[in-house]
DNA sequence: CTCCATCCCGAGCGAGCGCTCGGTACAGAA
DNA sequence: TTCTGTACCGAGCGCTCGCTCGGGATGGAG
């Protein structure tokens, strides 16, 4: 492993845990054994580890959504749905300290200021809408689905998700408790 | 308007604009026209200028959450469980800035380490949990809601709810536009 | 008037921050 | 062997931050 590779590393773990602005240089030094001058040497400051980090994770999220996408054969809109539905909550427990990362304010305010990162949140969130609304669209020609604006039902959904998972993960609400009344809400808003 | 109520107003709209982080006191002196001495004759520290904040947040949405059960008669759970929702929905729009306060990391990450801030916070959670909750248990007596585990319930369509407020407040989605749908899948979930 | 409490001011402190820069170590090419 | 490029080090610079402190202004009580 390069010296790189483990400054990215414990950076993503730091940024996610502590979050960015209360993550110094010193902090990933001292967590990588690297010298402060290291960590320029390789990056030309702080932000650009962050826009680098966030790279890595859209690229990641994204291979895994269209794995997920290439292997599955559903008889439904509605089981396709579902199927979504299951490999985010299944992805964000898999990937935990990622979506840590993304659930925080940080990421959002660089994006205002910084193309790159803005562009590769916008994928993730895009990603799974994409595949949901695609899935609804299915649903509601072959029936399985209930006849509503499927970008809206899908961006309901998606924040009904998304606030689970959060919840779960900064340990505000036993969240993963839920999970089964989750899929049924779900479930009962796509179905007729 | 006392210098301690500017200080207090102009912190709280910073503090949700820019983070708590990224306002220094400076900015607030410059905001207010009172001078940093000033701001540490009035508050011990930055710390306490927050607490305080979400504490006048916590009492102020407690007290409209009241106002409203207080003056509400519903014939069925159902409805009851539904004007707490837009309740909600409209109290997120009244209050703003002080919601987008409320969905940032930082109040989090201090009620980890501060008592105060931490009741309070979770006092503005329940406050809302616990009217809903209510209404889902009057609606599964008189049959107009579903038989499902009500707190299940509840914490469910909070997420979906303030993902949505959470959308709308930072500009990330274009969610106001989406209020017809979210409030029809909340009626889908509670209803049998 | 004096005295005291309250409110406010702003220069300046020490600490911590991101980042620079002069330098070392070492492997492979010439 | 010398040269060159890559990887890495860590002292320290310049700056901003939260916060302190000595003092000024005001107003009511004695």
């Amino acid at each position: 492993m390069s010296k790189r590779d483990d400054i990215l590393d414990a950076a993503t773990h730091l940024f996610a845990v502590k979050g960015y602005q209360d993550t110094s240089i010193a902090d990933i030094s001292r967590a990588t054994g690297a010298a402060d001058g290291t960590i320029f040497y390789h990056f030309k400051n702080k932000e650009e580890i962050l826009v680098i980090i966030l790279r890595r994770i859209k690229e990641r999220i994204l291979a895994e959504f269209r794995d997920n996408a290439a292997k599955g054969r559903f008889a439904t809109g509605l089981e396709r749905a579902e199927n979504v539905i299951r490999f985010y909550l299944a992805l964000t427990a898999a990937m935990e300290t990622e979506f840590m990362l993304l659930f925080r304010n940080y990421p959002y305010q660089l994006a205002n200021i910084n193309e790159e990162a803005r562009s590769d949140l916008e994928a993730v969130y895009t990603c799974f809408l994409d595949f949901l609304t695609e899935a609804i669209v299915l649903g509601k020609a072959d029936g399985s689905i209930d006849d509503l604006p499927e970008d809206k039902v899908a961006l309901v959904i998606f924040g009904m998700l998304s606030s689970m998972v959060r919840f779960r993960i900064f340990n505000l609400f036993p969240a993963a408790a839920v999970y089964p009344e989750l899929l049924l809400s779900c479930r009962k808003i796509l179905s007729k």
